[in-house]
DNA sequence: CACTTGACCTGTCCGC
DNA sequence: TGCGGACAGGTCAAGT
């Protein structure tokens, strides 16, 4: 479910609070999504002070100035949340917060400061990870070396979007949407309103898809991400932003769990087909196969 | 090789 | 009310 806006807003949320931080103690459960050995935490991650956070496609980056690099992947249910060392107890919490309520029965990883502020990561679901690795090898990661550009990159234009798009010329759009190595950052949510907005069915083969409607789906799929970044993404049930609060973006949405509601822009009733194996949301008369 | 399906997990919801 | 099964969806591995 975080996909690159809700990506983007925890991102934005932590380099207001984490550079310059340094860790003191780092606890886990779960093995599996922390698997670096305790020796390597200790001596790269404890004492190191956080310098930068970034983002590339839905993967979050702490840098270390010990040149490693906390490499963290929230899957469909995970969170990381800030808490400051003054808000850890008792009342005064905001209601729809998670802070104060810190940890629960899925926080997975703590990572304490020197000034007594930690940070958690939660997961639900345990698909999330965290890793550890040297800062230039992160860039080696066969993840990173085949995803595609950024969507909302300055750069990034409706010729190299469509360009991309005709490699997977005998795929469906939505399943070509989802692929990581042609646009990075875009899932199910944002797959579904691009579409609508483009007026174009989940289902049309990319090939079938005429140029001024490639150009469309460019324009809506920016649109889309840049609003839900602006509504600090989207909340179906697990996501939260650093400060443990909830994106309000399906506010907005236009077919994105609206099946059975009618579509905003002319009435019919949006539907929920299967689409690249997930449920795919659509207005029958605005987006005809 | 390109595409589809299953696995990884847990919690929730639906029907019987 | 209890319980089994479907479903949620990001990514990789395995299968067709």
């Amino acid at each position: 479910m975080p996909e690159l806006p809700e990506v983007e807003t925890v991102r934005a949320g932590l380099s207001r609070f984490l550079p310059r931080k340094q860790v003191q103690d780092v606890w886990h459960d779960w093995p599996k999504g922390f698997p670096n050995a305790l020796a390597d935490v200790q001596q790269f991650v404890v004492g190191a002070h956080i310098t930068e956070v970034r983002r590339r496609a839905k993967v979050l980056l702490i840098d270390l100035d010990s040149a490693y690099t906390l490499v963290i992947h929230l899957k469909m249910t995970g969170q990381l949340v800030y808490q400051a060392e003054h808000e850890r107890f008792g009342a005064g919490h905001p209601s729809d917060s998670l802070v104060g309520k810190l940890p629960d029965k899925s926080t997975r990883v703590i990572f304490t400061f020197a000034d007594s502020s930690r940070l958690f990561f939660n997961d639900q679901r345990k698909f999330g990870w965290v890793r550890l690795m040297p800062t230039t090898e992160v860039e080696n990661l066969d993840f990173f070396r085949k995803v595609g550009p950024e969507p909302l990159a300055a750069d990034f234009t409706p010729r190299q979007f469509a360009e991309r798009l005709m490699r997977r010329r005998g795929s469906g759009i939505k399943a070509v949407l989802l692929d990581q190595t042609v646009i990075a950052g875009v899932g199910n949510i944002y797959a579904d309103e691009s579409l609508w907005g483009a007026k174009i069915h989940p289902l049309t083969l990319v090939q079938d898809i005429p140029p001024r409607k490639l150009t469309a789906l460019y324009t809506s799929l920016r649109a889309v991400l840049e609003l839900s970044i602006q509504k600090g993404g989207s909340t179906d049930r697990n996501y939260v932003n650093a400060e443990g609060k909830r994106g309000s973006y399906l506010t907005f949405a236009n077919v994105f769990r609206r099946q059975g509601q009618p579509c905003s822009r002319c009435g019919t009733t949006i539907i929920k087909i299967r689409a690249a194996g997930r449920g795919t949301h659509l207005c029958p008369h605005c987006q005809k196969q």
